[in-house]
Formats: C-alpha cells, sequence, structure tokens
DNA sequence: GCCAAATGGTTAGGCAGGCTAATTGTATGC
DNA sequence: GCATACAATTAGCCTGCCTAACCATTTGGC
C-alpha cells in the first residue's frame, strides 16, 4: 500500500516546510546560532569527538566543519583539544557556557513546536510521535549513533 | 500520553538529520540548485505568486527572498513579470525549462530517498506516512497553501 | 634512521542564503 | 497635489557550503 517513492514524495513535502519554521524561529530567539551550529553543538552534546566524524555525520565536508567549529571556538561554545595519542586529531567538546545555552535555546524551540502542535488531538500526536520515531530507523539522529 | 513537548523534542532529534541527508544528496547532484532555491521552485511548481508571498512562506526576509529568486532568473528557471493591475508587484513564475529541471531533480532525490527507505517494512511506511501527513496539519507544505 | 605516503585539519578563494538599513518606484488618501 | 504607505531592490555584512592547496603528524618501507 505504501511503497517508498510515496513515502519518499511525503518526506520532500513536509520535512522542508518544517525546517522552514524552525529556522525562521531559530532566527527570531537572538540566539546568534544559525541551524548548522545548533547540529553541531546538539550532537557535542551527547558526545565529544573529532572533526572528521563531525564532518562526516553532517554530510559536509571537512573544510566547512572546519570553520563552522571555528566560529563556535570563537564565541566560547565549543572547546579544541589536541588528541595526546595521535597529535592531528582535534576533540571537540561543549563548554559548560555552549552546554548552557545549547538547553536555553533547545528549550524555547520545543516549546515553540509544542504550541503549534497543540491544536493537534491526542491520536494525531500519536500517529506523529511514531511516524518520526520509525523514520529514525533510517534518518539516525545523533543521539543514536554510538562511539565504536 | 503523547504530549505536546515529546513529539517537539522528536522532531527537532528527526528532521535535521533528513534534511542533512536531503542537503548532502543534492549537493551530489550536479544541480546548482540550493536547498532554498529548490524549494522556492516547488512552490512556483504549484502557483505562480509575488515576491512577498513567497518571503512570508519561507520565513525568510524580503530582499532576501528577492535575492534568491534574482539567481533563479539568471539561471533562465524563473520569470519576472510586472503585475498589470499593481504595478509595484512582481509575479514569478516558472519557466519550462525551470519545471523540467525541478521536475528532473525531485526524480532522482526522490529515488534517493526511496531507496534509503527500502529496508522499512511495509508497516514501517505506513506508520511514516501516516505520521507525516499528520504533521502537515501544523506544519503545510507549500502545496496546500492556497490563494484567497 | 630517513624519507615518502597517508591521514587529520586549516587556509584561501568563491558562490549562495540570511539579515538590517537605505533606496526606488508605484498606489493611495487626505 | 503631495505626504504616506507599500512592493521590491540594492548595498554591506555574516555564515554555510564547496574545491584546491597547504601544514602537521603519523606510519611504513628500506
Amino acid at each position: 500500500m505504501a511503497d517508498t517513492t510515496l513515502v519518499a514524495t511525503e518526506i520532500i513535502r513536509t520535512i522542508p516546510a518544517v525546517m522552514r519554521l524552525v529556522a525562521a524561529e531559530l532566527r527570531k530567539q537572538q540566539s546568534q546560532l544559525v541551524p548548522a551550529q545548533l547540529g553541531v553543538m546538539g550532537a557535542l552534546a551527547e558526545r565529544s569527538c573529532n572533526l572528521s566524524e563531525l564532518a562526516e555525520f553532517s554530510g559536509v565536508s571537512l573544510p566547512t566543519m572546519s570553520g563552522t567549529v571555528s566560529h563556535l571556538v570563537a564565541q566560547g561554545l565549543v572547546k579544541r583539544t589536541r588528541a595526546p595519542h595521535d597529535r592531528r586529531m582535534i576533540m571537540l567538546e561543549l563548554t559548560p557556557d555552549g552546554r548552557a545555552q545549547l538547553d536555553h535555546l533547545g528549550y524555547h524551540i520545543i516549546g515553540h513546536i509544542a504550541t503549534l502542535l497543540a491544536p493537534l488531538s491526542d491520536t494525531d500526536l500519536t500517529t506523529v510521535q511514531n511516524g518520526l520515531v520509525t523514520l529514525q530507523k533510517v534518518f539516525p539522529p545523533w543521539e543514536s549513533i554510538k562511539r565504536d
């Protein structure tokens, strides 16, 4: 009944619409933080990792990630540390300030989205919830990417 | 059971992950077309409209949309026309070439996503489908935004 | 031990999207 | 007729995204 092409079409219809609103909301908060930066910080909130991993999971090039991280470091939200066992690698982690700002911003954005969801019935909410969780089997969020 | 905050959290976890892959896939096609441009063209595929509407629905400022449209016009994908009844307004529409490229690109992207979805069971696909359609009640995609 | 290759990041240069502030051109209302 | 409002553009700045080129470190053959 539900073939992959059909579902793919729904994804293309729906996901950008959601992202537009999320990005617009992000801009409305003072936030200085752009979606890409927020994504990186969300990843680092789960575990610190090196630049290559971060770039790979984000699907962006190494130079791009390097630049993004540089901005975050300049804002004092992320800390760069050279790995002792292999001095080519840079380990990245959130600073306390970075974690605080991430929490703060996440709180507001989730609150805003929750407000938008208010019109939905309980049944609808459950339907959305199940759909998203299932979607994560194919598009794993940061949180489900584990160390080796 | 499923409260809005919980669902909002899943949205924030899932949607950016999907977008990352879609954007990465877009870049891998030769495509010249960046997500924002694709979004505008998708909107214009449904109906032509003026710049202000386009900016409003995208949640971006007028100057931003003006610039994005300029790029599309320069590529011959979109046509600008001054509205006869109110010469302040610019009506925008896809050129035949623009429509062709949109179709072509959409075909590839949807095909790619469909491939990613292949591992899901029929039940899972239906679950995702239902979730996305329900989500559209709150985050309306272009296609469901109608003229007054 | 030494020098070449491989690996992890950064730098340089260019394009596009995002913003605000200021400008142009057109309608509208007093 | 002129001030005001409105649609869109331009200018200037930041960030993300890319590729190509470069530096620093590690690894591996000899």
